[in-house]
DNA sequence: ACTGGTATATAGTATTACAGAGTAGATGCA
DNA sequence: TGCATCTACTCTGTAATACTATATACCAGT
């Protein structure tokens, strides 16, 4: 899909949340996943900086481990805070979806 | 709904297209519906940025009509490359939800 | 030594929604 | 007349975020 990327605004640092979620993992494995998962155009600096951003505001743990296939890989665990955030994705995600599917489907109020 | 700012880029330029192909509204009367939806932060000044940015696309055509009720108001109505801007962004946005379900709903493959 | 895959890091840019303020027309009321 | 109140468009600046492009580094196989 093209040129989604205003749209992943605000997404990409929920779907990155909810990935960490489902177990300990790392930026380069991370980005992977979003490959996978359709999103074919992410790249490794983008997750990057969310893991930043996500660091900065303590919403992961990290624990560094060396890797035998290449350098060492930075592993991250949601914290309490982070899994706060997740939940707190996930409603607004499901409260944006609300309204466009009422957008789309009903009828337009005339004023 | 707070803080769903970062989540609405991308998406509140849909919602004015599919606003304004119900049938030709101005800027004013767009914010309103969109509070209407339950997008209650939106200002006039946002929408503002959006209708400028699809006239300079020409996406939409415009007419200036007199008010009984306070200065003229720009009316908006869809070009043909409004429409088809619209239908691409209704597609994105299935492509979009699409995938975030199935990242919500379904194991994660382990590599 | 070279190549390719793995992996983190960073500077700079473009896009977009929002905050905040200004301008202006019409109406109603004191 | 003067003032407040809607209505309605306009404008400037800012913050947040994803992307581009690049650099650095580690390891394995040839």
């Amino acid at each position: 899909m093209e040129n989604i990327t205003e749209m992943l605004k605000g997404v990409l640092e929920g779907c990155v949340l909810e990935i960490i979620s489902r177990g300990e993992t790392y930026g380069y494995e991370i980005t992977q996943h979003l490959r996978d998962l359709g999103f074919t155009d992410v790249v490794e600096g983008t997750v990057y900086t969310i893991t930043i951003r996500l660091e900065k505001n303590n919403l992961v743990n990290i624990e560094k481990k060396k890797s035998t296939v290449g350098p060492p890989r930075k592993f991250y665990t949601l914290t309490e805070a982070g899994r706060e955030q997740l939940d707190l994705f996930w409603e607004k995600w499901g409260f944006v979806t609300n309204k466009l599917e009422e957008l789309k489907t009903k009828e337009m109020k005339r004023r």
